[in-house]
DNA sequence: TCATTAATCGCAC
DNA sequence: GTGCGATTAATGA
């Protein structure tokens, strides 16, 4: 049984291609079910690809061709609205899916997603990926717990876009950055444009310029070039405490 | 170094 | 609060 017949980018694994078995990721959903796994042998015909700072990886609208997990480096997500104005759906950190609200009934994606670093992606292609989901329930259980949790973020993002401030979207998008990236030297570990945050946050990029000043007169962040830095966090939450919920990581 | 791009600020609406 | 445009800083060829 031939499962990939026509799909010649498929078909030669890439010399940098890492086996599951090795890879260190230990947040990834596949390492994370590679005992349940290891007797199929899907966890072998993933592709692995090297992904260009700045590189689109997904193009808005294009069929889908599988889904991405990403083994190394950090990406956002986007999608495309009226005049050419892109909204930043999420950040995807190492271990994360990409791709995946394609999966299913959707034949096209409806969202773009570029890597933000230099980032090792693995890609399963649509039918090996249904093929497990049907045959493995632990497997399944796990992407559906996922699927979920993307879900409860997403109502938590509306609820924030819809009832927060400007102000106040600003400083719990710090938080949620600060907390799933880390911070190095006082730094948070994502290199985003101005544009970027005003993209996630939906607003526009003077405004976040505007609310960064505020912020940084008030002593609450630093910002050196296009490095951010949190300075007291306390005081960022007491911003979003009247609405006392956090994206949460 | 110069050229291109991003960040910042002021101003009008 | 929002968006345009000029100025300045930062980055890349």
């Amino acid at each position: 049984m031939t499962l990939n017949t026509s799909r010649s980018t498929f078909q030669n694994k890439t010399p940098s291609s890492v086996s599951c078995e090795v890879c260190m990721n230990k947040t990834c959903l596949i390492k994370r079910n590679l005992q349940t796994l290891s007797n199929s042998k899907f966890v072998n015909q993933k592709r692995t690809l090297q992904i260009k700072k700045g590189q689109q990886f997904i193009i808005e609208g294009a069929p889908v061709n599988g889904l991405y997990f990403v083994k190394q480096g950090k990406v956002k997500v986007f999608r495309t609205g009226i005049n050419g104005k892109e909204h930043i759906v999420r950040f995807a950190n190492e271990g994360e899916i990409i791709g995946h609200r394609g999966f299913g009934t959707g034949d096209s994606y409806s969202i773009g997603a570029i890597a933000l670093e230099h980032s090792v992606l693995c890609c399963f292609s649509k039918q090996m990926l249904q093929d497990v989901l049907l045959e493995n329930p632990r497997f399944s259980y796990d992407m559906m717990l996922f699927y979920a949790n993307e879900l409860n973020k997403s109502e938590a993002k509306v609820k924030s876009l819809s009832q927060m401030m400007v102000r106040e979207r600003v400083a719990d998008m710090l938080l949620y950055i600060n907390r799933k990236f880390g911070s190095t030297n006082g730094f948070i570990n994502l290199p985003l444009s101005r544009k970027e945050y005003a993209d996630y946050t939906g607003t526009s990029d003077e405004q976040i310029i505007r609310i960064f000043s505020a912020l940084k007169k008030e002593k609450l962040i630093i910002a050196r070039g296009k490095k951010i830095g949190i300075l007291n966090i306390d005081a960022l939450k007491k911003e979003i405490s009247a609405h006392n919920f956090f994206l949460d990581s």
